[in-house]
Order: structure tokens, then sequence, then C-alpha cells
DNA sequence: CTCCAGCCATGAAACGTTTCAGCCCAATGT
DNA sequence: ACATTGGGCTGAAACGTTTCATGGCTGGAG
């Protein structure tokens, strides 16, 4: 059995009795090397075993092929998709992928920032908890390319890949109204989340166009974007009187909107007939659930590789990169959840 | 603003007046450190913005305080939450991750594999594509501990955290068998996994064990877990003549089934009256499914805990250090999706 | 035959830490 | 008064690469 040790280019250059320069300039920059020689240290390196000590190589060079990718939630099939995305589109550059999972809590993000600029990547791509971009700005001093993901960034100096999140939003409730509705629930939360934010100032301004006032989109906000936390928001909605209980329901994304469809069918309130729904994102299983979801569907994948294209621009051309704000829009996907018209008002 | 230049420690060093040494112990072992002098070196540390280089870190100690993890899809709830688990436990620990997605391809395992050894990780945590095993003692021979996810290990000297697979395919089938079914496909694949293997012996055991020959168990191969693959599957299985058709089907997860499950709504075959369908993994969307779906649960969270627990072990203590095969059992869950019986046999 | 240009290979410095032998000095014991 | 102890700090070596100035050859030009 081979020992423990670690095999080091020093070893490799004695066992093919070249000096160390050559053995890294094998490994780097092959053609500076005669093909006998680079034969004898390729077969060196075989038959040795020798893996390049990753650490030591950045500590030389001053920086890593690697690149952070920081979510909300991993659990969320919107940003596995996402990342995905990301991931295909790095790999084929040659870059390795430190993947995150803030978790929606700011200190674990902060505390993820930290490693990755301990690792010094070069760059990161972030869903940020909150709108920290004098952190993120921080980073960028510390020569960390930065992308924020699903997220406009305001900061003309900052690349960001997003969605039309307001006219998501818009989308969404206009089609409601629509369809008849007059007393629609938004759901999502928490507040601070720019998502929900902006998607909800959409379902507004989608209701006060409509000569309606904002008190007929009542809020229930969440702890989290969850089934769970959906689950929970159905019950506290099917607690109010029934005479100005809500006719529909627009969640901020398609976890809650699940829950929220869980939680009324379990009350054994119909959907869509007494309460229609729509959700965000349109993951996957927002076409399989026990009712069909409508829902606002975002380019999940292509956001990704949009996002990883631009911080890979940004890493490898520094000089001509011009940092942009791609916003995408979103489509609004209708299906079952929302389908029949309320029957109070005809639309 | 401040220069892109990296702050090291003999910056902070000097900055606050004392040798290097000094503040490498402040940042490591800060007890040996009078206070007076360990306030003075982390004000430096504060006003330079001092961040520890990893890689120096890491080349000087030999180690790193990381661990890999390798999933076969990211997309796989299943595998998000097990990521979820294992995330928990090493967090605490105070050592940082590196999540990778094989996409159950070969290749791409072996290139994160190579990635990892190169960034000298302490241990790894995976489920791979195919029995690697000889693989993976090559990596423990290089100091790297593997701790091996959802897949039983048959060597002893390899830890391993698992649920019974063949068991759960026997509880999956021997329910069917209970409902009435005679003729029950299975639909999962490639058939190179681990889990389709011993899911499917599972399903062949209760079939014997019902005195039916194997022949009543018609196997549907995939060429992927994933809900598009389930979604093909259903159209083969409705090509066959309606008189020997399957009754039931049984998937080896639930996104297959989840697949299958639209496939067949597709088709105006309702499940469970003409076909009854039964999943694996009981990920939260079998429960919010179309037809809430008939699982096999496993403990995904307490999976990944404890794996990652017992690589931190191995990690911590390699001295006292035991292999494990842990073995979880799995559960049926029972749902709409199976509830009715098949009407042609009473039970 | 000498000189020059290229090609290959060499050897040592440098990257930013941690670690450890050793030094200084104040406090303690005799 | 002197030896002993030990807490607090220093300074330099070492980790495994990459990089770059240097130098030895070889072969073609003058």
């Amino acid at each position: 059995m081979r020992e423990t040790s670690v095999v080091s280019i020093r070893d490799v250059a004695s066992h093919a009795g070249v000096s160390m320069g050559t053995v890294s300039n094998v490994l780097n920059q092959p053609d500076l090397v005669s093909s006998a020689t680079r034969a004898r240290v390729l077969a060196a390196i075989d038959e040795l075993g020798f893996v390049p000590n990753h650490a030591a190589r950045q500590l030389r060079r001053g920086r890593s092929r690697t690149l952070g990718l920081v979510v909300l939630d991993v659990a969320n099939p919107f940003f596995t998709d996402l990342a995905k995305g990301v991931e295909d589109t790095i790999g084929t550059a040659g870059m390795a992928l430190i993947f995150c999972n803030s978790d929606g809590d700011q200190a674990r993000e902060d505390a993820y920032l930290d490693l990755l600029k301990e690792q010094r990547v070069q760059g990161v791509l972030i869903t940020p908890v909150d709108d920290a971009s004098a952190r993120l700005l921080r980073l960028r001093d510390r020569g960390i390319h930065v992308v924020l993901l699903d997220r406009r960034s305001r900061d003309p100096d900052l690349c960001s890949v997003s969605v039309d999140d307001r006219l998501g939003g818009e989308l969404a409730v206009r089609h409601l109204l629509e369809a008849g509705h007059r007393r629609i629930a938004f759901v999502g939360g928490p507040v601070g989340l720019a998502q929900v934010r902006d998607r909800h100032a959409g379902a507004v301004q989608a209701m006060t166009g409509a000569g309606l006032d904002e008190a007929a989109l009542p809020r229930l906000d969440t702890p989290a974007m969850t089934v769970s936390a959906g689950r929970d928001a159905a019950a506290r909605l099917l607690g109010a009187p029934r005479e100005n209980r809500a006719t529909a329901v627009f969640c901020a994304n398609d976890l809650v909107a699940l829950g929220v469809l869980q939680g009324l069918t379990q009350q054994r309130v119909r959907v869509p007939e007494e309460i229609a729904l729509v959700g965000y994102d349109d993951i996957d299983f927002a076409a399989a659930a026990a009712v069909p979801l409508t829902s606002v569907r975002q380019p999940r994948q292509q956001l990704g590789r949009t996002a990883a294209a631009l911080l890979l621009g940004e890493v490898n051309e520094p000089a001509e990169h011009r940092h942009r704000q791609v916003v995408f829009e979103p489509e609004l996907v209708v299906r079952e959840s929302s389908r029949r018209p309320a029957g109070r008002t005809t639309g």
C-alpha cells in the first residue's frame, strides 16, 4: 500500500531526473518543454500518483481558480435549477465552484462570505439576504468580483442578473383581477427580502391600476418562503370571518403556494372554486401539484448561465468589462389553480 | 478607497508593534497572548481589514478545515434535504463544505474528486455513481477520509450511512400486492445505480415471496431519475396492450413517480383507479402532488447528519475511530395514489 | 572556426502562514 | 542574595508551488 505521505513536485522532479521548475512547466506550460522530458515527467507523475497542492499553487499565484455561489435556500428547486445553470457555465470554463446556502440568514451569509474571502475566490455570485451592497462593494475592493443573482443592482458598478419581479407581481394580480377577484391576499415574507417587496409592489400596482384600494390586498407575512410557512398562512387566512375573506391568494413563491394549497385542502376549502391561487417561480413541482398551480415563470437555468457568463467575463478580462444589469421578463403560466372565475363579479 | 493590495499578517504585526508569531497566536491560540497585546492586535486587524489567507494557512498546516460532499443530483429534493443535514452538522463543527453535484455522471464525479484532492480536503461524503470503492480507497490512502452516503459499504473499512433499499422495495411492492395487484411495473434507472438495483431486488423478493413469478414485475428502464424520464416511461407503459398492462407502478424515486403521474394524467388514465402508483424517498412534494403519492420514506436529514457526524469523528480522532455501516429502516407512507384496491382480485 | 540566436532546463527567491526553540524578565522559593 | 520557574514574546525556518534570471547546448550564418 502506498504511503500516506504527500508526493510533491520535488519528488516528481528527482524521480524524473529534472528540476522542479521543469515539472511545473509540464503542468502549466507544456509547450515550453521538449516532448521527451515532458513524457518522462508525466510518467513520473503517474507513477508516484502526484496531485498538485492547490494551496501552494494558489499561495504562489495569488489567486485561485475558484468562484463562490451563495443562494437563499438550497431546498428551493428554483435555486437548484439556477445553480445548475451556473455550474454548467463555470465548469466548462475550467473553474471550480463553492456552493453555499445562506438559508436566508444574515449571519450565515456573513460567515460564508468570510469563508470565500479567506479562500481568495476570484468572484462571487450571490442572492443576498438583504440589501447589503456596501458589504458587497467591500468584497470588490478586495479584488473579488461580484455579480448579483436574482436581484437587480441599483449600483451601476455592480453586475446583476434578475427578473422583473415587479412586473411578475403585476401579471399575477392582474390575472386574478380579470378573473373577477376583488379581494386578494398577498402571502410571503420576510418583508426584508427584495423579491417579496418587489412582487408585492407589482401586486399593489395592479390593484391601484384597476381602481382598487390597497386595502383590498391584505398582506400575510411569513417568516420564511417554505411549504410549512405556507401551511401556517393558510390557517391564518381561514381564521378571518368569511365575508371579508380573500377570494384569491397570490404567494411570493411556489413553495409557499404549495403550502397554502395543502392548508386549504386540509380544511376542505376548494381551489380554485372557493379560493384561487397563484404562485411564483414555476418550479417543476408547480405543474404537478394537487391542483396544478398557476405561477409566474422565471428563466431559471438561463438566469444562472447568464450570471455565470457575466462573472467569468469580469474575472477574465476586467479591463474591457462593462458592468451590466440584465433583467429578464417573467411570464404568467395559467393552470387549474386560478382558472375558474370567482363568480362574485363577472370580470 | 482602500487599496486592493492584500494585507498580510506582517502588516498587522508591524502596525501593532508585535511580531508575526504573536499575531498568529492571537488568531489561533488567544490564551497564549496577554490581553493587552491581544487587544492591540485585534484593533490592528480590524483597522487594516486583514483577512487570513487560507491558502497559506493550509499550506503550512498541511490540512484544511474543509470537507467535500458529492451528490448524485442537486435538483432532487432528497439530496438537498440530505445536504442540509450535512451542512448543519459540519457548520457547527467549524468546518467548511464544498458541495459538488456529479449529476450521475462518472466523468463529473472524477473531476470533482480530483478537485477535492487538490484542495486537500480532510474528508469526503459521497453518493457514488457506481461501485467505485477502489477509487475511494485510493482517496483514503491519500489521507482523505471517506464516508459513503445513501449507499451501504461492502468494505468493512469504509464508513457508510444508508437506508435499507431492499427492504424499501419490498415494503412498496408488498403493499401493492396486498391491494390486489398482480402485475406491477418497476420504473427506474439507470440499472447501474445501486439504489435502483436494491430497490428492484426488494421488489422481486416481495413478488416471489407471494408466490408470483418475476415476469409479473416487468421492468421499465429510465436513463435518469428525473420527472421527464418518468413522463417518457408513462408513455411506454401505456403503449402496451391493455390486457397485459400493469395495474400498478413502483418507481425507484419520487421524481420519476411524479413524472409517471403526469404522463398518466395527461393520457386520462386515472390514478389510482386504473393504475396505482408508489414512489420512493417521500420528498415533500410527494404529499402535495396532484394525487398525493404513496412513497417509501427515508430519514433524509438524519441521514445527512449521521454521515457528517461519522466523518467528523473519523477526521478528528482517527485513532479511536471504528468504521461503521449505519443502516436506517425505511417506512412506507400510504397516500391516495395507491389507496383503492385494483378490484380484480380481492386481496 | 567563431559567433549568435533559440531552445531547454536549472536553481533560487517568493508567496503568507504556523510552529518552535529560545530569550527576557518578573515572581517565587530557599 | 541567588537559583528556578514560567508567562509573554521574538525570529526564523518550513510548507509546495510558480516565476524568472541565468546558463548550457545545438545548429546555422558569417
